[in-house]
DNA sequence: AGCGGGATTTTCT
DNA sequence: GAAAATCCCGCTT
């Protein structure tokens, strides 16, 4: 079991939003766990426009210049927070946007937070983050601790994924980097 | 079912 | 001072 071999993290940013995809991520709040499956990524570095790190390193976005497996989050529009899994070494602005998570476990700890139900409980960027009770207290945090963990799971077959133009973003709009699980009911919109 | 606009505050110019 | 890696509600078909 390599559950925390985040080796991988390293390389090519577009191949990790892509290897993320069915790896699960595990919450642990007041003795209670949440398990949910990633079924939506989107890739971005520094050559990208619409990433937050095309500009150079800033306060905001220093955990995204840092190592790789650690949780980059951000506050956005005045009321939403999003989380990325930050990928490559020191000093390279990468990271991978978690776009959509499938529940697995703990989903009536979910409607709490959330208080919506379905799919809506976790299919948008803003949406997991309110699910999953993730705010800029765990900006930085290590993924190999808790009480949030990136469990490494086995790679999808290229037929289970579908790649498609991104969304919600005004730069570089027709980049395709966007990764997500074909089929699945979470996904925040299929195209 | 699909479109249009408002919310609300941090961040950088 | 404007834009933002979004979401939700209300109005129209």
């Amino acid at each position: 079991m390599t559950k925390h071999d985040f080796e991988f993290l390293t390389g090519n940013v577009d191949s990790i939003a892509k290897r993320l995809l069915g790896c699960h991520l595990e919450r642990v709040i007041d003795d209670k766990k949440l398990l949910v499956k990633i079924v939506e990524t989107e890739a971005y570095d520094q050559s990208d426009a619409a990433s937050h790190t095309y500009n150079g390193r800033t306060v905001r976005n220093d955990v995204m210049f840092g190592r790789e497996g650690h949780l980059y989050v951000y506050f956005t529009y005045g009321k939403h927070y999003c989380c990325n899994i930050v990928t490559g070494k020191e000093g390279i602005g990468s990271a991978v946007l978690i776009r959509a998570v499938e529940p697995i476990q703990g989903e009536s700890e979910m409607k709490n937070f959330r208080q919506k139900d379905g799919a809506e409980l976790t299919n948008g960027p803003a949406k997991l983050c309110e699910a999953l009770h993730i705010n800029l207290q765990l900006n930085g945090h290590n993924l190999k601790n808790p009480p949030l963990k990136l469990i490494v799971r086995n790679v999808l077959g290229e037929n289970e994924i579908q790649i498609s133009k991104r969304i919600g973003i005004t730069k570089a709009i027709d980049l395709h980097r966007r990764f997500f699980i074909k089929d699945n009911p979470y996904v925040s919109k299929a195209m």
